[in-house]
DNA sequence: CTTTGCATGTAAACCGTTACATGATTTT
DNA sequence: AAAATCATGTAACGGTTTACATGCAAAG
């Protein structure tokens, strides 16, 4: 089975041969924001995923410039291919800090509710506009990539729009004393 | 500083004296959507926040039940108090594994393409349908929860939405085949 | 009398981030 | 000459889940 890093891993290699410094790189501009990794993660598991025999790699410096490049193995294929097609159930998991302040704000002042709310939209709203720069050169490629680059915005403008819906609420509430 | 785990703790005690038991009762059918807690992490935690003074237990057996029940101190209140107004950046993060998969989904047939996006659906749907049948009650109570709530099915119907608009489009492509 | 629920806890394994170390190359 | 970028990696730490161990009480 996969480890959960393996997965980016092999997909990023799928999509051609590629260093650890660049399988970072294009993690970081894409799945990120649902599928995070760091180089703490991705070298090890580099080592791992070709111990067992998953991807290869090669010396592929460029005049004293060091770098290593991956790319699947046949099982490596048919792995990533395994856990694509497969039903098992999908992780899902969301840590929301400002929901939790929203969830025990009872007792504060109507002032830092509404401060919250500002932030998680400011939060969601950037993340919305960041995508929508990207997003024209994502529909040229196209596929899944783009699929989930609109879904991701959609996303993130429903939460941010949703939070603007609140605030009027909140600002009245503050008015109100 | 409030360690993550922390966090929950201090507001879950807040809302009334509680063990660690009923705290994990209480995180599971509430925050555990935006901000899970697991027992190994709990009964350690308590145990630190006692050490440093922001909670403070007594025994609250009941004819042979064993039972500890904890208290915010004042410092404790304090600290929780400090958490909810601070402007600190809140942590926000997200995993999920069906938009990897989309992601990924290039090269994989559009059946299961499409098995994503309806499994995907089916999640936000069954989460959505939770957060319904537990409205009423939480409405009756209002406040915080019930604001977290109201977003959180929002949410859901919003991303089971979103899918639900998205499977046609692979079904016409399947049947294009 | 067996299962479910109340109740507390720990240990191991796993996962992940952060910070650090190193060194070459390209750009400013 | 300095700063940024390419490139690889490790160690320490912190956080989280899972599985296990224990035992009594209530409900069926």
């Amino acid at each position: 089975m996969l480890s959960p890093t393996a997965r980016v891993i092999l997909g990023m290699i799928r999509l051609g041969r590629r260093s650890g410094y660049e399988i970072k790189q294009l993690v970081d501009v894409s799945t990120r924001f649902f599928w995070a990794a760091s180089y703490g993660q991705i070298y090890p598991e580099l080592k791992r995923l070709e111990e067992s025999g998953l991807v290869r790699s090669e010396d592929a410096s460029t005049n004293g410039r060091a770098r290593r490049a991956y790319e699947l193995t046949e099982r490596g294929d048919e792995a990533l291919d395994e856990w694509l097609r497969s039903g098992a159930p999908l992780a899902f998991e969301m840590r929301d800090e400002g929901m939790l302040k929203l969830f025990f704000s009872d007792g504060v002042p109507a002032e830092h509710r509404l401060a919250n709310v500002r932030a998680m939209r400011a939060h969601h709203g950037e993340l919305a506009a960041h995508l929508r720069s990207i997003e024209p050169a994502a529909r040229e490629k196209g596929g899944g990539p783009y699929a989930a680059l609109r879904y991701g915005l959609a996303f993130h403008d429903f939460c941010a729009g949703y939070l603007s819906d609140l605030e009027p609420e909140l600002e009245a509430e503050l008015a109100r004393r």
